[in-house]
DNA sequence: TCATTTTTTTAGCCTAGACTTATTTTATAT
DNA sequence: ATATAAAATAAGTCTAGGCTAAAAAAATGA
């Protein structure tokens, strides 16, 4: 006699872990110490959502032995990535945000924006395929383009490649790599890997030489330009 | 030795509370009952949520007597009629929203953007005055236009008027009004107002007759057009 | 003025989602 | 194999913000 589905939207609490698990959780399940470190919450608070997760058919969990989602899961989490991801498009390239500022912003808006709001923001933004920063947008529907790409600090030195994405994890590298337009698309010569200090060097499309250390060269990712597209 | 002020930011209920406190407010203080009514929430929470105000310094409150608004209560709920209104404008004007649909979207995003996102909103928008039906949008410093306009209802026979606002109280009212070009901006002659059932006829700038009853003519906000501004 | 109705408040209870502290389980390293 | 360290859970507490039911105050109208 009742609502089956269409039941009540998650809470912006829950879509948190639902994220949390999801983006960590490529490889099997996510445990309590992991999500607590991500979330800032304590591992009590942690294992205790665990539990009520489940109760909502969000996740499979097993005490001592972490949360992996479900497919219900999964889609409510790649619901959350579309939003922040339109949102922080909109965001930068709209609004004139700067990297060090969208993410806490966008974090706080996919939790209060309706369905209808996305699909009309993606529109409004042309539908577009990635995020400023090279993450592939989820479709409407929860498909995510699957992503090859490797990290620079794992490329060998004479191949060609292009940007896919930067990491997001700390704005300031992101600055600086839109400075030196080493943004999603470019294409690189990979000169030198260097063993001992880990050092890469690139050419770029402009014939610009950069050289970045561990740190820098592990938030460019990349994939191999296929030899000639003939 | 602390945060005197720049504390903690307001909750989402809070605003609520302070919004319905201030747009019921004009006269004095507003009644539990009147919030309770506005806000869908028991008499006896708003009892509670009134001493809980009082506590924050954004209302006075005196037991069966209501809440008034302090100036920072007052300064807090211009801050989310600013957004609220910036919000409505963008979603109408950019997303293609309709006015059925924008008002509930606007409730949730208020309470969810940032000063900053507020203020890169307006200068996106142009800075407008007002939103797209006719409401003064308050300044970022807390001043709102005086607002002497009156409804249609009670315009004179023979005189010009120019719409100010339309009420946002009923969208369908909204969209007839718009579908027949009735909107703020637009000059009006006031040809008759019946006394029997209330009925105003007016005539518009492209010489359209429109005759509006009761409920509709009293959405319609107008000031007079000054004889002439030579 | 006094009885009745309406409004408001009080008291007590509930839920989500945090927290801390103590205990239990699992993992690690000798 | 066992001692220790790390991680997870259990138990109990807290706050915001709702609720209902009952009591009290204010307003209304005969």
């Amino acid at each position: 006699m009742s609502n089956f589905f269409l039941d009540r939207p998650f809470s912006s609490s829950v879509g948190d872990y639902v994220k949390a698990i999801w983006d960590l959780g490529g490889t099997g399940a996510a445990s309590t110490k992991e999500v607590s470190d991500r979330l800032l919450v304590s591992p009590a608070s942690v294992s205790n959502m665990f539990v009520r997760l489940q109760e909502m058919g969000l996740v499979e969990y097993e005490r001592y032995r972490g949360a992996s989602l479900t497919d219900l899961g999964r889609i409510e989490a790649l619901r959350l990535v579309r939003r922040h991801r339109l949102i922080e498009t909109f965001l930068l390239q709209h609004l004139g945000y700067s990297w060090q500022e969208v993410h806490e912003e966008a974090e706080r808006l996919e939790h209060a924006v309706s369905d209808g709001f996305t699909e009309r923001l993606a529109e409004f933004l042309g539908h577009p395929g990635h995020d400023p920063h090279g993450d592939p947008i989820p479709t409407a529907e929860g498909a995510l383009e699957p992503d090859d790409s490797f990290s620079l600090s794992d490329a060998q030195a004479g191949n060609r490649v292009r940007i896919y994405k930067v990491s997001d994890e700390d704005a300031s590298m992101l600055d600086y790599l839109a400075a030196h337009n080493l943004v999603p698309g470019r294409v690189l010569e990979v000169r030198e890997v260097r063993k001992f200090d880990a050092v890469v060097t690139v050419r770029d499309e402009d014939g610009e030489s950069h050289s970045l250390g561990e740190s820098l060269a592990s938030s460019v990712f990349v994939r191999s330009v296929r030899p000639s597209p003939v």
